[in-house]
DNA sequence: TATTTTCTGGACTGAATAGTCCAAAATTAG
DNA sequence: CTAATTTTGGACTATTCAGTCCAGAAAATA
C-alpha cells in the first residue's frame, strides 16, 4: 500500500495513532531456530518444531525470516559466528600457544555425551547437503579459511615461544590441525569414548612437538 | 510356507508346476539403493528415486527389503562391508607399511570432485541421525574398531620395518590416524582443494615419522 | 475510548511421500 | 496348453509438511 502524504492534516487523518511494538526478540527467535536445526537437522526439523523452539507464531516466522531455507541459512550463519567467537575467546595472549591448541583439540573430552552427539552444525550441514547448496558450501569455505588462519597464527606463536620447531610450515600445520579437529568432532558424534578422544588430542600435540 | 516332502508323488501333487525365476538380482538392486542413498542421503532419497536406481518395481522392493528404513540399514551395512574390503585390499604385504598409510590418507587427492562431494556414507549417516538411531550407531562403532585394529596393525608393521619409532603406541596412533582420516573425508566433502588435502596427508605421515 | 498496527492461532491448501492393493503380463514346469 | 507364481505398473490411501489466509486479541498512541 503506497502512502501519499499531501499535508500534515491529511497525514494525521490517515495515520492518527501508531501501534503495537514492532517486533518480538528477533535474535532470541533465531537462537531458538538454531537449537532446533542443530539437534534435528534440516529435514528433521518440521515447521511446528521450529515454531515451538522459537516461541513465536507461524505468521511471525514467515514474515520475519521468509521461509524454512532462509531461516536455516541464517541460523547456520549465526552458528558460525558463535563458533568463531568461541575460538577467539579462548585465544587471548596465552603464554603457551600449544596449550591453547591442546585445549581446542581436547574440548570434546569436556563436553557431555549429548553435546558431542549433536556434533558441529556446519559439518552436519555439509554432509547433509553435499555440495548441492552453494550457500552452505560458501559458508563452509569461509569458516575454513578463518579457522585455519587462526590456527596458523597459533602455530606461529608456538614457534616463537619455542614450543615447536621453527621449521614447521604454518599453513600446513593449520590445515592438519583443522582436519584433526573435524575428525574429532565426527568421532565424538559417533560415540567415541572421552578416553579415546583425549588420546587423540594428546597424540596430535605430541606429534606436532616432535616435528623438526 | 514350509515344504514337507513325503515322497515325490505327494510333492508333485502339492507343487505341480513351479513358476517364474524366484528373484531378480537382489545384490544388484541393493547396490543401486546404496548409490541413491549415498548421493542423496536418507531423507533426500524418495521411494521413486530408489526404485529408479534399483531398477525394480515398487512391489518387489517392499517384498524383498521391507521398508525404507530397513533398505537403508542394509545399504549401509553393504557400504561398510565394501569400505572395509577396500582397506584390506590395499593392505597386502607391502614392504613399506608407512607408504600404505600414506596411500590411505592421500586417497582423497586421487578422487574426483564428485566422489569427494559424496563423502563417506557412514559419516553422512552418523551426522544425519546423530545417535538417535541405535543401529546406525552400532554400525559406526563396529566399523571404527575394525578400521582402528587394521590401522594399529599397520603401525606395528611400520615399527617393525623401522619406519617409525618403536615407542609409538599402536592404539593411540591408530585412533589418531582414524580421526585424521575422517577429518580429511569431511574436508574433502566441504570442497578443500587436492593441494590442501595432499598437504595434510603428507604432514600427518611426517609427524608420525618424527615421533620418538 | 478510538484507531492503527502487529501478533497470535487455527483453519486451510497443495504438493510430496511412504506404503498398500490389485490386476495384468511374464515365465517356468508339467 | 494349463497351472502356479513372480514381476510389473498404475491406481489409491493416509499422512506429513511447507506455506497462505483470515479473523480476533493485544498493544500503543492520541
Amino acid at each position: 500500500m503506497q502512502k501519499i502524504i499531501l499535508d500534515s492534516k491529511i497525514q494525521n487523518d490517515y495515520f492518527p495513532a501508531m501501534a503495537r511494538p514492532k517486533e518480538f526478540d528477533r535474535d532470541a527467535a533465531l537462537a531458538g531456530a538454531l537449537q532446533v536445526f542443530w539437534t534435528k537437522g534440516y529435514e528433521g526439523a518440521s515447521t511446528d518444531d521450529l515454531l515451538k523452539g522459537m516461541n513465536i507464531g507461524r505468521q511471525s516466522m514467515y514474515d520475519t525470516f521468509g521461509d524454512k531455507q532462509a531461516l536455516f541459512l541464517e541460523s547456520l550463519r549465526c552458528y558460525h559466528k558463535l563458533d568463531n567467537k568461541n575460538f577467539f575467546d579462548h585465544l587471548g595472549d596465552n603464554p603457551s600457544p600449544l596449550k591453547v591448541l591442546h585445549g581446542f583439540l581436547a574440548i570434546f573430552t569436556r563436553r557431555s555425551d549429548e553435546e558431542n552427539a549433536r556434533g558441529c552444525m556446519g559439518i552436519n550441514a555439509t554432509t547433509a547437503f553435499g555440495r548441492n547448496n552453494p550457500e552452505v558450501t560458501q559458508l563452509a569455505r569461509n569458516t575454513a579459511t578463518s579457522v585455519e588462519d587462526m590456527l596458523a597464527q597459533l602455530v606461529g606463536a608456538a614457534k616463537e615461544a619455542g614450543e615447536i620447531s621453527a621449521r614447521v610450515d604454518n599453513a600446513a600445520a593449520a590445515s592438519f590441525l583443522y582436519a584433526t579437529l573435524q575428525g574429532l568432532t565426527v568421532r565424538a558424534q559417533a560415540g567415541a569414548s572421552h578416553d579415546e578422544l583425549a588420546r587423540v588430542a594428546d597424540f596430535t600435540i605430541e606429534a606436532l612437538k616432535a616435528m623438526r
